[in-house]
DNA sequence: CGGTATCCAGTTCGATACTG
DNA sequence: CAGTATCGAACTGGATACCG
């Protein structure tokens, strides 16, 4: 199984989503799942989402949601009040994803520590 | 909820394998996921990956290969012939995964050029 | 065949400080 | 509240060459 597909015309617009693994690459990064999780059950704030997602720095934060919003997976709100509020929303196309991202962090979940465990192991194979 | 479960007792090892989003930067990043798609029919052999998973370099092929092997999600095994053989099979962990993974690549390839499109739209809103 | 070694450009990311 | 700006360290990943 070829996961870029290479059987497709050249002349379609492969070259900007080469695909699988692209396209993974962004769904998959470290943050985006848990972002995604987060705002698959309604909207979701800014610092909302910094609370959520232990550990992710503002930066990290802001870069991760845009990247998400570019690829049309969030719509991004913004109420013009004071002080601003801005929502975040999964798209239909994300929230597709949903079940699948839940099963993945399960499966991480159940196996955390025997993941640990073979990098003990393994390391102290290859002192 | 919380990816990053603190609700556990200060003194087991989550210091190691802090987890979900720990794990998903590995599972999931960009090369791990096809050559574990591709492990989970039966042995692989080297070779085979190298060109299962197109783009790969020799590099990251050997570093991904390493670090699946290191987290339990492969094992490896050299036949001492001439020349060599060496063979990669997921292991449990790993084939539990799997259905997972197809669906995520599932996901990926219908709504790829939706993502493309996106982008494209999204990119001259913001010249 | 199945790697390893080396170099190096590019990217990522945290820390920190500032803003409408 | 929800960001942006900037900096530097660390990591990533490709190219290339060599090896048992």
């Amino acid at each position: 199984m070829s996961l870029c597909n290479s059987d497709v015309t050249v002349q379609d617009e492969r070259a900007r989503a080469c695909t699988v693994s692209e396209v993974l690459g962004r769904v998959g990064s470290k943050w985006s799942i848990g972002i995604l999780v987060e705002a698959a059950n309604g909207p979701v704030r800014f610092t909302e989402l910094e609370r959520a997602v232990e550990g992710i720095s503002r930066r990290m934060l802001t870069l991760t949601l845009r990247n998400l919003e570019r690829d049309g997976l969030l719509t991004r709100t913004v109420y013009p009040t004071v002080p601003p509020k801005v929502e975040y929303t999964a798209t239909e196309m994300a929230r597709e994803l949903y079940g699948t991202l839940v099963q993945l962090t399960s499966w991480a979940e159940r196996h955390r520590t025997a993941i640990a465990h073979a990098q003990d192991v393994y390391d102290r194979a290859n002192q």
